[in-house]
DNA sequence: CTGTTAGCGCTTTCAA
DNA sequence: TTGAAAGCGCTAACAG
């Protein structure tokens, strides 16, 4: 026979006071004399009480869930944010409850909706574009809400992330003062990861304004991958293309060039430079280390995650905070 | 004036019928007429009703999570298992809740505890090492528990995953067969890797039995990274280490090593043969596809929800089931 | 500092 | 096929 699991009744009637109080010791809430709040505390222990948190955020209209939602796992990028936003939930009593979208609006907004079901303290996603009618869900909870990543648009409430236009300016500058000019692109489909459009958008314009412009591209037909980068650069070349550097639309894409030129034994950067983004631990584990841009992964989950705690309300107005991103000076670029 | 968020009741009312038929519907529960059905599926439409979830689980003690306790994100091999699990999740109501451990056991144990708290639907975890505690708990709850990873060891439900100790032999067999005699070992700190370390028995296991043993062998103090793999191969050989093949405790570390080679002009696998474990994409993409073992990541997660959502009550005996795993014969050994 | 009293929004009997 | 009544285990509001 299973004995039945202890509930805070049982916790009250064997410390001898009322279950309000031992709800308070729980949640060490109002004052509680130091006795009473240890008789509550052995009997907790005696019974091995947990504490059932469906009905606490049924009573409270709150709960200690965070929602998380992700457009994808594959690529290392997010775990790291996920990563953060545990950092920061660290020594709190939230849990994360995560979903993933596959880079689908449709699917994002059928996870807004799943996870409000829940009446998590705050939601997590990612990037500006929603569907309408989760954009209205969004606004209407009351909850706070984060969306990481970008900050190159008004957030419904907080946006932590960096400027993809300005780290794609940034690449561009860095390229144009080490005196490359055939400028190559090597990239990924962004109908889905709009982010690295804004990369390839910023480094057009930058390179536009110092009377340049992108000797030749190619874009792989799905999600970007090493193995994508290794054979698209390959192709590039393949087709004649003449360039003195290549700006890839990650360091997936990068490593996977640096693997082609090695292959091919075309020297870098003698030949042909490469540049990456992302600050991956694998280009820079390479023979010579991926230049590259450092994108803070990390961190915009840990510091996402704290700014939604640190503040239960929603401010009066939206607010943008810049993790910003690091030229790393490899040695490929 | 923010418009009160609809319940079951508002529905209800709208709708012409009892709260219980509402909740019938919803859940799609005992027989409907067809009209009513209607009439109650318009009231939600209408209303834009999400059913609360809290309440929902309180009333029926058991709610639609799954919880998931990881032993770390920085390693991709678990967002894999993650990725997996969503997979399976995949068109069910359940969502997963998700807790990382960083390979510490008492972690694990308040993770259990918290999230038991919520009455998930089952719970996963990874590995057959808990504390008591934790492993008392996970008895006591009556949901269902799969381990994941590992399969040599008596699960206390189900477990999924592969015998690390088997693809430590198949390592080994693989090598003999290849003629490489001078067999070293590059591997991290596996105090909280156990799997490593049953791989690396595995190898000694059968290298012992086909007449030889490690020629040498280094540890890296601390978790696996490329980095790590690079620098620790590199010391190794410096310490005029003689060795025809090196075995690495995981791709990660192989891959390092690998770009030690290239970096010092070692021909691979002519001068020296590589063998890693986990079959990444990266090592697929090197110059010479990396040797390793696949261990079929994404599958065991996604296996392990199947099994466990088919079944709601844990079967009399625990249960075993093997991904299984297979040499990939790439071109470093 | 502590107790009493009402629910939170849903599901579960049990009847009809 | 539907409804009525009774909680699930906790927190909130108000007393005292």
């Amino acid at each position: 026979m299973q004995p039945e699991t202890p509930t805070l009744t049982h916790v009250a009637r064997l410390a001898n006071v009322s279950e309000n109080t031992v709800s308070r010791v729980i949640r060490n809430k109002g004052s509680i004399a130091q006795e009473t709040r240890k008789r509550v505390l052995d009997a907790i222990d005696t019974l091995g009480y947990v504490p059932n948190r469906a009905a606490g955020s049924l009573a409270s209209s709150a709960s200690l869930i965070i929602g998380v939602i992700l457009p994808s796992l594959s690529n290392i990028v997010f775990p790291e944010v996920l990563r953060g936003i545990h950092a920061g939930l660290a020594d709190t009593p939230y849990q994360p409850m995560i979903g993933v979208t596959d880079y689908d609006l449709g699917k994002e907004q059928q996870l807004v909706s799943s996870l409000l079901a829940w009446q998590p303290t705050a939601l997590i996603t990612t990037g500006f574009e929603h569907t309408d009618a989760a954009r209205r869900m969004l606004e209407n909870s009351r909850i706070r809400i984060a969306e990481l990543m970008d900050i190159d648009d008004r957030p419904i409430d907080l946006a932590v992330g960096l400027s993809h236009r300005r780290a794609g300016r940034a690449t561009a500058e860095h390229l144009v003062q080490r005196g490359y000019s055939r400028i190559g692109y090597v990239g990924h489909d962004w109908t889905a990861d709009r982010r690295a459009r804004a990369r390839y958008d910023g480094l057009c314009e930058a390179l536009s304004e110092a009377g340049l412009s992108l000797s030749v591209e190619k874009r792989h037909d799905g999600p970007s991958s090493t193995i994508a980068g290794r054979d698209t650069l390959a192709g590039l070349l393949a087709d004649g293309a003449v360039a003195d550097a290549v700006v890839f639309s990650n360091d997936d894409m990068a490593v996977g060039g640096f693997m082609h030129c090695l292959g091919a034994g075309i020297p870098v950067p003698e030949r042909l430079a490469l540049f990456g983004f992302n600050g991956l631990e694998i280009g820079q584990a390479l023979p010579k280390p991926l230049s590259t841009v450092r994108s803070n992964r990390f961190n915009i989950g840990k510091t996402a995650v704290k700014a939604l705690l640190a503040q239960a309300e929603r401010p009066g107005e939206a607010q943008i905070i810049d993790t910003g991103f690091a030229i790393i000076d490899g040695a490929t670029a």
